[in-house]
DNA sequence: TCAGAAAGTGATACCTAATATCGATTGTAG
DNA sequence: CTACAATCGATATTAGGTATCACTTTCTGA
């Protein structure tokens, strides 16, 4: 089968991160109790540093200072707080990218591996109104568009 | 974070297969240069005896007397010649069920596992409209609906 | 300020799903 | 019937992720 997804691997430069991202990152664990640690603002610090989605195993070979449990458990803690969104590609490797707004989708480029958040498209009432003639409550989903971005193109 | 999807584990009452609905794949399959194999009739009528999405695992050990490379090697077959379809539960679960027609996408019950298909909803179009806003050139996607279907809502 | 409870950490063991290997077996074209 | 490619299956291996648990850090409140 072999579905073909870039992966980048150890091409991206990363990008300098202001502190205040991650201050801010941290604000909002802190508002729900969770504490400012050093490891964990390690970890948003490389969070925020990709340029495009990356893997949890990329995170912790990029952070050979901080231990793989930590860096796991600190990409769920993001997930769960919203910081972090979690991506999905073809082959279902999971990647992770930080969150610029509420819920919202990705489109995915096969070739760069950059993804585009795909806005004002409200899939989510057409799914509803769908689920709802099948009798069914909607009560989650899992959205994922692939192709390729401008850049890429032919 | 726990996302919670009942897994149904032993409950399902394997349903009669009927001879033909296996004849029928295997010809597909035959058609395409694929051979007609004892292990793969079993591993294509296990599958059409499910009632709801199943694992691979959940195969193999329906088949204890087929050998799990062969029981993954099947499914991998029948999802690359459209026979079967993959389904993702909320927590990445990959499942998989006999696909009853072309190209469609899947409502999850939570509670009892079951799946719907979800027809006349043109997502499709939605997504490659706003793709393209984008400038991104969409060829494919992954979409899964969660939710409660009719007979297990509160 | 500082003691101690609670949260967090990290080395490591472990688990599960899936693929790779490779000699033995089987289906099929001729 | 035969040869040979396709397929099989026992097993080893890999990848991604979680569980454990002794130790360290943070933060609170007296």
């Amino acid at each position: 089968m072999a579905t073909s997804v870039a992966k980048h691997k150890g091409h991206d430069h990363p990008k300098p991160v202001s502190a205040a991202v991650v201050d801010d990152i941290v604000a909002q664990l802190a508002h729900r109790g969770y504490r400012d640690t050093e490891p964990r603002r390690l970890v948003i610090a490389a969070a925020a540093a990709q340029e495009r989605p990356f893997t949890a195993e990329e995170l912790c070979a990029a952070l050979p200072c901080v231990g793989r449990a930590t860096v796991y458990r600190g990409l769920r803690l993001l997930v769960e707080t919203d910081q972090v969104c979690r991506v999905l590609l073809e082959d279902r490797e999971l990647r992770y990218q930080l969150s610029r707004q509420g819920h919202h989708h990705h489109m995915l480029c096969a070739i760069c591996g950059i993804s585009a958040d795909l806005v004002d498209c409200d899939v989510e009432g057409l799914l509803r109104a769908a689920a709802d003639q099948a009798g069914f409550r909607m009560s989650g989903h899992w959205l994922e568009v692939y192709g390729r971005c401008a850049d890429c193109a032919d």
